[in-house]
RNA sequence: GAUCCAGUAGCUCAGCAGGUAGAGCACAUCCCUUUUAAGGAUGGGGUCCAGGGUUCGAAUCCCUGCUGGAUCACCA
């Protein structure tokens, strides 16, 4: 990298380096940095009587300098949150020579730099506990200057906000933004939470091709690559339903995996090209039992992460207490369309759709045309978690009929804050019913439907050699996350949302 | 994909009857031993997203492009 690209502040900073090296200090040191306590423990535990943690070890970066001649205030940000040092040149140059503190603490080192330091810790006359630092050392330099984000009165101010700075480079998003650390913290613990309830059920968490030969289980556009070696062409997964399926098939009464999948479509505040879906099966189980179990799993999850049921998202309040709302998507339509849409045929559900203001086009079938005037007319309604029951056959090829009404199948889906938020379905395990249902996919993809799913002929097979009744059950992690962390975009809940490719000179300057 | 908005210092932003740039923080030099958005003084730093056009003159007006955001469409 030529030095005529770098700012200024970053030259001073690579002169800083220097320097620090001419003086004898490794900038990058080897050994490891005994760390004894994290700020956020001493915060927490530290007490004037009890006059504790009078020699602690902590380590972090330098976040703000407050220098008055021969002492200084300044603060260290570790992986918990933050504390005040005060740094005072006697202590610290304990021999004649001042230049660990004047040349090296004082102008040495900048805010961003990783710092260990030893000493005790006492309460200043502004009352903020503070480490009186006796020893000091440099564990990192930084040499490029970090945005100094303040705050007073929570008031922030100069926070980093621009979206696309804070995506591409999430470190520093991280480092200068602590409320973004708590998201990825709570997507993680909600992901803890489910996976909990899982395994206290006996269920088993198990691990599914990404790299598929038919991108099965769901109705969207995959991503293709090719494997050298076979010579054939590889999708990136939709989804892992047929595969988990096969393995209720051999004999797993219950299994569930947290699935990276890929569908090459759209990007936007919703959808991001890959995205995490979490898939379980549960054998001799039904959807109504699913139900059961998605209330609990929500209520758990939001107790888990909120200690209630009761969670904020964006300026409404949303309950996950049990039980939700049971509504099939006929009433749904009943209810907030006003129109009875049963034993319609295709014509009479167009003429609905034209009379409600609907957008419709000619490829749309029975089912996408229920499925429009679900979404326009019930679902922008359903802030509250509420279950829609019993889908059109033609929407659900992979799940059973109705045990009532061969029309519809045995699906539900979770809606909460107008998202779906969960998918579920009493399985179809009738191998001769799965094979038409594929062969209707078939004529729909003829007819130019691009999403139609493939024919697989050897998850037809599996089903042959028979599987179980079972319950099978998506949820959505990511938009759970948004809802669970009180966030609009999918961006905000993934640490690396894509992006578009930073331009080559860019590229070159990061080289 | 459509429409609208935005891109100015490391960060947050101002500047737009057109006269080639400004603030706060950050950075640099100096003063200051309990401060806390520390303070005081002085100073450096910008291909004003890119390319074209109008003009004597463009950060400012026009066109094209790039990147991002919002809304809609499409899609789970």
């Amino acid at each position: 990298m030529d030095s005529i690209d770098l700012s200024e502040q970053e030259v001073i900073r690579r002169q800083a380096l220097n320097e620090i090296r001419r003086l004898g200090i490794d900038p990058y040191p080897a050994e490891l940095f005994p760390v004894s306590v994290s700020t956020e423990e001493i915060k927490r535990n530290y007490s004037e009587e009890a006059k504790n943690y009078q020699d602690v070890s902590i380590a972090g970066r330098l976040m703000g300098k407050r220098i008055m001649g021969s002492a200084s205030f300044a603060e260290i940000q570790d992986g918990k949150g933050r504390i005040q040092i005060y740094v005072k040149r006697d202590d610290i140059c304990p021999d004649d020579d001042p230049t660990l503190y004047n040349t090296v603490f004082k102008k040495l080192l900048d805010i961003g730099d990783f710092i260990g330091v030893r000493g005790f810790v006492f309460i200043t006359k502004m009352g903020e506990i503070t480490l009186h630092v006796k020893e000091m050392k440099l564990l990192s330099k930084s040499l490029r200057p970090l945005p100094v984000v303040k705050e007073k009165d929570g008031t922030v101010y100069d926070a980093v906000k621009d979206p696309e700075f804070r995506y591409r480079r999430r470190y520093v998003d991280l480092v200068v933004n602590p409320g973004v650390r708590n998201i990825f913290i709570k997507r993680t613990r909600m992901i803890d939470s489910l996976r909990n309830l899982f395994n206290s059920y006996g269920y088993l968490e198990v691990e599914t091709p990404v790299l598929q030969p038919i991108p099965g289980g769901a109705a969207a556009l995959p991503f293709v690559t090719h494997h050298n070696t076979l010579d054939t062409p590889l999708y990136l997964r939709i989804a892992n339903e047929l595969y988990l399926k096969r393995l209720i098939v051999g004999g797993f009464e219950g299994v569930y995996e947290f699935s990276k999948d890929f569908r090459n479509e759209g990007m936007d505040r919703m959808h991001n090209p890959e995205f995490t879906v979490l898939e379980i099966y549960v054998a001799y189980k039904d959807y109504l039992w699913m139900m059961d179990f998605v209330e609990e799993m929500m209520e758990k999850a939001a107790t888990d992460l909120h200690g209630t049921t009761q969670i904020p998202y964006g300026d409404q309040l949303i309950n996950f207490e049990r039980p939700f709302r049971r509504i099939t998507m006929t009433d749904a339509i009943r209810e907030y369309a006003g129109v009875d849409i049963t034993g319609m045929d295709e014509d009479r559900l167009r003429g609905v759709c034209r009379k409600l203001d609907i957008l419709i086009d000619k490829t749309m079938g029975k089912g996408k045309l229920i499925d429009r005037i679900f979404g326009e007319k019930v679902e922008p309604n359903l802030i509250q978690p509420v279950f829609i029951m019993d889908y059109p056959v033609s929407m659900s090829p992979l799940c059973k009929k109705h045990r009532k009404d061969p029309e519809l199948t045995e699906r539900f889906e979770l809606i909460v804050n107008a998202k779906e938020i969960c998918n579920a379905y009493t399985e179809l395990n009738d191998p001769v019913d799965q094979r038409e249902r594929f062969q209707e996919q078939l004529k729909l993809s003829e007819k130019g439907d691009d999403e139609a799913m493939y024919i697989d002929q050897d998850f037809l097979r599996a089903l042959e050699y028979g599987m179980p009744p079972a319950a099978g059950l998506g949820v959505g992690i990511d938009r759970l996350a948004m809802i669970m962390t009180n966030q609009p975009g999918i961006q905000d809940v993934l640490f690396f949302p894509q992006m578009r490719p930073e331009k080559p000179t860019e590229a070159e300057d990061l080289m």
